[in-house]
DNA sequence: CGCGCGATTGAGTAATTTCAAATCTAGTGG
DNA sequence: CCACTAGATTTGAAATTACTCAATCGCGCG
C-alpha cells in the first residue's frame, strides 16, 4: 500500500526507515463514525490529529446558535482545537467527522518529544505550522478584501472536492454568509 | 539596558551567553522613518523583522483601492509578507511605518541556519508560529463570529495601547468595517 | 487665527439577513 | 419501478444592517 502519511512527512523532510518507524510509532490510529464528535467545546484537549480518511468540520457555536466553520479537514489535512491543546485550556470549538473517518492520533507529548528526539520532525512541524499560518493570514485577507462570491470561488479553485462532499450550509457558514445568500451568488 | 530582544527569546527558550551571541549575531538593525515603506507589493521580500520601538502596519489595497490591514506590528512583534517570504514570491502586501521604527532584521537564510545550528531556535521559531496560528485562527473566529462592536472591544482589551498610537481608521480596516460604522460603535 | 487632518453625524442607498414557503434530491420500502 | 419522506437547496418579500457620500465638528500646530 502506498503510505499516505509517511508521503506527506516526506515532501517535506527525507526519513530512513527506521526513523519512520520512530514516528509511526507515536501515532495511533483511530476511527470515528459519521455525526460523531471527536472534541465537544468544555472538553480538555490532549491530541492533535492527521486524516487518513475522510472529512471533518471544526466549529464554534454563537450565543444565538449559529454555527461558524473554522476549518474543514479531508485527507492529509490535520485538526484539533490546537488553541485548547497548546494553552491546556478547555475547548472553545467542537470537531465533528461528516464522513465515516480514519485519523491518526498524535498526544501532545509524543509530538514534544518527537521534536526533541528528531530535528527534522521540528523542521517538519516548524514548516507545517507556518503553511497554516500563511494560509490563515489569507483567508483574513479575503474576509475583509473580498466578497463572498470571489470567495466562494477562490475556495472552489482550492478545494475542488470539497463541494462534491459537504452540504453547502457548511460552506456558508466557512464563507461568512447565510446559506441564502450563497445559494443568490451561484445566480448572478 | 534591558535586552528586549533577548527577553522576547527567553520567554520561550533559555540560552547561554554564547548562544544568545550566536543569535543576534544573524540580526541586522534597521531604522525606517514614520511613513515609510518596508515592503511594497510586487517585491521579493528575503527578511522578516523583529520591531525593537515603533510600530507598522501590514495592509493590502484591493481592486477599489480600499486598504484592509492585516496585521499591526508594535514593539516585540515580528513583521514580514511571510507568505511571499517563504514562497519567495513577489509581496502581495505593504508593510509601512506608522512611527519612526527600529528594528532587527532577519534574512530568511539567517533563520534557517540558526534553526539548523541551534536546535533550541528551531523550537523557539516553531512555537512562535504555533501562536501566531492560533492567534489567527481566533481572528478568524471572530471574523467569523462576532459583531464589529465585539470585535472592536475585544481588540481594545488586547491591546489597549494601540489606540493611543494609531488613527480609528485603521482600526476600523483591521476590524472589516468602515470608519463611519466604527464610530457610530462607540456611541451605542 | 486659520489650516488640515482625523473623527463624527446625517441621509439616502445597497447589500445581507431573516423568516416562510416552495422546490429539488437521494435513499427507503412497498 | 414508483411513491414517499427527510434533508438540503432555492426563491420571495420584508426588515435590518452597513455602506457611501457629503457636511460638520474638534483639535493641534504653525
Amino acid at each position: 500500500m502506498t503510505d499516505i502519511f509517511r508521503q506527506h512527512i516526506e515532501q517535506i523532510v527525507t526519513l530512513t526507515d527506521s526513523e519512520y518507524e520512530q514516528v509511526r510509532s507515536h501515532f495511533i490510529p483511530k476511527k470515528i463514525r459519521k455525526f460523531h464528535t471527536l472534541i465537544r467545546e468544555g472538553d480538555l484537549v490532549f491530541d492533535e490529529y492527521f486524516v487518513m480518511k475522510g472529512c471533518l468540520k471544526a466549529y464554534k457555536t454563537d450565543e444565538e446558535g449559529k454555527d461558524h466553520i473554522l476549518q474543514f479537514a479531508l485527507e492529509e489535512w490535520w485538526i484539533s482545537d490546537f488553541k485548547a491543546l497548546a494553552m491546556q485550556t478547555p475547548a472553545t470549538i467542537n470537531v465533528v467527522a461528516l464522513e465515516n473517518c480514519e485519523m491518526l492520533c498524535l498526544a501532545m507529548e509524543s509530538r514534544e518529544r518527537l521534536c526533541r528526539d528528531l530535528h527534522k520532525m521540528e523542521y517538519f512541524f516548524r514548516k507545517k505550522t507556518l503553511f497554516g499560518y500563511i494560509a490563515l493570514q489569507q483567508r483574513v485577507l479575503s474576509l475583509l478584501s473580498s466578497t463572498a462570491k470571489e470567495r466562494y470561488e477562490l475556495l472552489l479553485q482550492q478545494y475542488p472536492q470539497l463541494f462534491q462532499r459537504v452540504p453547502k450550509t457548511l460552506i456558508a457558514s466557512y464563507l461568512g454568509v447565510s446559506r441564502e445568500t450563497l445559494s443568490r451568488l451561484n445566480k448572478s
